[in-house]
DNA sequence: TTGAAAGCGCTACCAC
DNA sequence: GTGGTAGCGCTTTCAA
């Protein structure tokens, strides 16, 4: 009758003829175990298909090991890259991230935060600057760096590495009146649910203003437009009430794209009779044809970012003496270079 | 000088005036405490900032909560919605899925799922139905349910849900074949990389090969064709060589885009000149112009599915008996339906 | 309904 | 280089 449980260190100890503490040393790196009992440990180990549990692990270390990330939607290229290079810079030092998405909604954010923090993680990581203010406190508690992303906000809870979506939107505006257009439009952006659009859609609008220019085109929705099809509705309800409009700046490259094929599908042709932008640099707008002027916000490099921010906290400990407070000391607010990406979309 | 670690039951448990047992018991439905009791250990647990640590909680139950999930890549709508459908069935009861991706490469796989057996999972999902041979022994003496999804392994480990790959190319094949195209092209496929798409290549070669038709027209390549860009210099590369091809099948839908604006670059219509078909029923080739036939695998219900035998499993703890040889016995191969999605591309 | 004791699997710490 | 002891924070089990 064997016992029918996995097999713990107490087992390969046994076979290998050590003890426990011996077994333990074995399986971490630079701990000091003779090389020939080391080989025994482990062919014990592999013979009785052990592995180490790090959850117990975890349990005695006081390090769980974990990054608690979340971001807005899971089908994203964008949050894709910064979660890419998150698990690419966290992983060799043996941090597992721990990733929820939130739907574009706080109160799902919160959900997650409570969920996560009895996962004890070391750090965490999230999108954007507004929070509910449940969600706030439980992430200034947590005793551990929190980081927002993808945003800059007024008062951070901890640490930030993001960029102004507001100036996102000025610098597109811009470059739109620079290319003489002057009946501009603006699609997305407009509810509480996408924040970052909504502050992309505000630099715009005040730039456009700025300008002297109109803002009647300004699409108003009462949902998201996040999705091509939302995008390309709300070109064909743009057209329809505005024929003449000259250019349009979508809150993403995603509903950008289904902007313009709403205006393919009305015959109208990308640039010569409307101009369109997008935001964020992703795969499609690069690869349309015509391709479409986008902003690259270095998505990747918010996560290198991030990563590197958390492997200084997590390096020095220090910080862990003062309980609250930490925030203003020694946050740090990394504001990321964002690229205009001029093409063919809006006469280039 | 207060404590500077966060607080645990007994901080509670002393502020309330109770065991550590019954804070415990507060913090579980459906356990008997005197409501007055429990409020006021909620209350001592707010006061102190107190969270549940369910790392120590699991070590104790022997449940983590915890199922991995392996995916090839994170910026695939597809898989996206196969981890939504994972995630909004098994949170409602109590389960936190954890998130790995191999960037199709098997190796990296095996070291995603040895990192994942030590934070003990109760059940494993994986995509695809090759892996290394390390790989599948360490998921077969796992002692916990697998789940090998997006195929229909000869031989799976333990669970599958998924699809025929090979059946989804014969498919698009006999579609192709019904529109009349006779000199039909493939892109994709053709490497060990992306697996799957190669059974779709290899199926859709076969029924070609059974029409009578050539199959010169299959685009040899020594990387995965899997992007925009890869689709379009792929479609580029073949028309260079056969300027008469009439249908092609890329092995996704993002290449298959690629493909197409390579196309409508060469000032080719589609699909009055050519006709292209795509796989995976992405956004993109609903939205785009014209629209993309595809093929629609169901990529939510898999992981509905997946989600249900997991929750089947883990109800039922019955099957930790016999500690080996789960697998023939109580092992469910389910096959999920696909769905031809004809369109204006390939001349509907 | 509540509490005390024991222990989950591991590692920090101190001996040798 | 190796082992013993104690304990991480929780829950199981048994008793009251």
């Amino acid at each position: 009758m064997t016992k029918n449980s996995t097999p713990t260190m107490n087992d390969v100890a046994r076979v290998a003829g050590v003890s426990s503490m011996t077994v333990s040393r074995a399986f971490k790196a630079n701990s000091s175990v003779s090389e020939t009992t080391r080989q025994r440990i482990l062919d014990a180990a592999d013979q009785l298909g052990y592995v180490l549990d790090s959850t117990a692990a975890g349990l005695s270390t006081r390090k769980t090991g974990f990054v608690a990330v979340i971001i807005p939607s899971i089908n994203n290229a964008n949050f894709a890259l910064t979660i890419s290079a998150l698990n690419e810079h966290l992983s060799n030092s043996g941090l597992q991230v721990l990733l929820g998405y939130s739907d574009y909604d706080m109160e799902e954010e919160e959900r997650i935060v409570k969920a996560f923090l009895r996962r004890r993680p070391e750090a965490i990581v999230v999108t954007g600057g507004v929070h509910t203010e449940s969600c706030r406190r439980y992430l200034a508690a947590s005793g551990v760096p929190v980081i927002e992303t993808w945003d800059l906000p007024a008062s951070p809870i901890n640490h930030a590495v993001g960029f102004s979506n507001a100036r996102a939107g000025r610098i597109m505006a811009r470059h739109l009146v620079g290319q003489g257009y002057k009946k501009i439009g603006f699609i997305g952006g407009n509810v509480e649910r996408d924040r970052r659009g909504a502050d992309r859609r505000h630099g715009f609008e005040e730039e456009v203003r700025a300008q002297g220019l109109s803002t009647e085109r300004f699409w108003e929705s009462n949902e998201a437009i996040i999705t091509m099809e939302a995008g390309r509705n709300a070109m064909s309800g743009l057209l329809e009430k505005f024929p003449d409009t000259e250019a349009v700046m979508c809150a993403s490259d995603v509903s950008a794209f289904g902007a313009m094929m709403a205006c393919h599908r009305a015959g109208l042709r990308v640039p010569e009779d409307i101009a369109i932008a997008g935001f964020g640099a992703y795969d499609i707008s690069a690869n349309c044809f015509p391709e479409i002027t986008s902003i690259d916000v270095g998505a990747y490099d918010i996560g290198v970012e991030t990563a590197k921010l958390i492997l200084m906290e997590l390096a020095g400990d220090s910080r862990k003496l003062a309980n609250n407070s930490t925030a203003t000391d020694n946050s740090r607010c990394i504001e990321m270079p964002i690229t205009l990406l001029p093409r063919l979309s809006t006469g280039e």
